[in-house]
DNA sequence: GCCTAAGTTGATCGGCTTATCCACTTTGCA
DNA sequence: TGCAAAGTGGATAAGCCGATCAACTTAGGC
């Protein structure tokens, strides 16, 4: 085997049980990134988030050596809740509203938390975080897509790798109109799953944008990150 | 025709001809700001530009206060060939294909230029581009919609505003499959165009991504900034 | 209670960005 | 030709960022 030390991160590390003090610094230094990232995205920095954890920087990077690190740990658990979602999503009778409930909750929790929108629009690299999300969700996910085709009411050339496009596509607009037209996303979601093309009756929920709200979008007026 | 002057930037100021050599750099400025930007996005620095352009920074703030004013003088010409590609969509008999020719037309601007991903991500703030854009390329993209909605081809309770976000959702996709598959974006184009739904027959281009590619997608690895 | 390994601190580094400033050079009109 | 006005070079400021490290403090086994 090689080095079989790796406290920190990937692997595990139950090597020594932290000390009483270390432990509860690294769950306040969780805590507060977790919270400023929540709000305001991966942009925030260590700096920030050790003074919020009444902490120094050094003892951030003493737990997490670097940035994916810390986003790792943050992340990892959330993954738990978008596999309840997934599962619950499954147990609905209807395939077509399972498909549609889960998109709907997996971009929901991307528009409540800022950190998550960052992930899918691909702000951090390398992280283990989207291995470990396909391993997890992916075959809840399958099943549901293939309940879905089974029953005729998922197109048959898409895969469940082509849904898992969609929070990506979503994230510019969950994050750019934020603070201007919270839920656009929805109806953007309905109309990427239902289609553009005319025939299938189902109306839009909310209203049409306004053309004010896509300039503001496009260019992020008064969203500001603030 | 509106205003008929406007040469370099938000106000006016044409107050006097530029110097030769001034306007010669300015060129070349300009030159070299668009290549750069186009292959690498909006990231890239004034030092980096103004070095391209065998020029020195202040020579590059003093044409443009600042880097909204750059790449507002970069774009604006750009819109032209957007324009341009809408009527001649606008010009195709079959409703429908007019209205994806010139969606593709969009993003494969988007495609070509990462810079123009940028702005559809939302990378830049409050500039004139967008109003502008609209103002623009708005009445022949509401024509296109509202021919294809008369057809029938296009859903009624969808206006050129929602069309406007497509280029936006398509944005990670462009800018995270970069370099790894180059030609998703059209099969993703096809399927937010054609819906996810069943029963509208058309095979989708391409192939389904790989879950590597996903997976590459959602983490940016292999494409890297260089 | 003492001693050492573990933990913590915060100044500091190096790299990046945007932007400014002024001594110097060039242009082009008189 | 000569001289102001216009333009230019490039060092530098000021701000971020992620990350490091040597000096100090503390926990907790013995």
């Amino acid at each position: 085997m090689m080095s079989m030390s790796d406290s920190g991160r990937a692997g595990m590390e139950q090597s020594r049980p932290l000390r009483r003090d270390a432990e509860s610094n690294r769950a306040r230094i969780l805590a507060a990134a977790r919270e400023l990232i929540a709000v305001r995205g991966l942009g925030v920095g260590h700096n920030e988030i050790a003074r919020a954890a009444e902490v120094a920087v050094g003892t951030v990077y003493r737990r997490f050596p670097d940035k994916e690190a810390l986003v790792d740990a943050l992340f990892i658990d959330r993954l738990d809740e978008v596999v309840d979602a997934a599962e619950a999503a499954r147990d609905i009778t209807d395939p077509w509203l399972a498909l549609v409930t889960f998109m709907n909750g997996a971009v929901a929790a991307q528009a409540s938390n800022r950190g998550l929108g960052d992930l899918a629009l691909g702000a951090a690299r390398g992280m283990k975080l989207s291995t470990e999300a396909r391993e997890r969700v992916g075959p809840v996910v399958a099943e549901i897509v293939q309940r879905a085709q089974a029953a005729g009411v998922l197109r048959p050339d898409v895969t469940e790798q082509d849904l898992a496009l969609v929070p990506a596509m979503l994230a510019p607009i969950v994050a750019n109109a934020r603070g201007i037209d919270d839920e656009l996303w929805r109806r953007v979601l309905a109309l990427v799953l239902d289609g553009f093309r005319a025939g299938m009756a189902d109306v839009l929920p909310g209203t049409p944008p306004a053309p004010e709200v896509v300039d503001a979008i496009m260019s992020n007026w008064n969203a500001a990150a603030h």
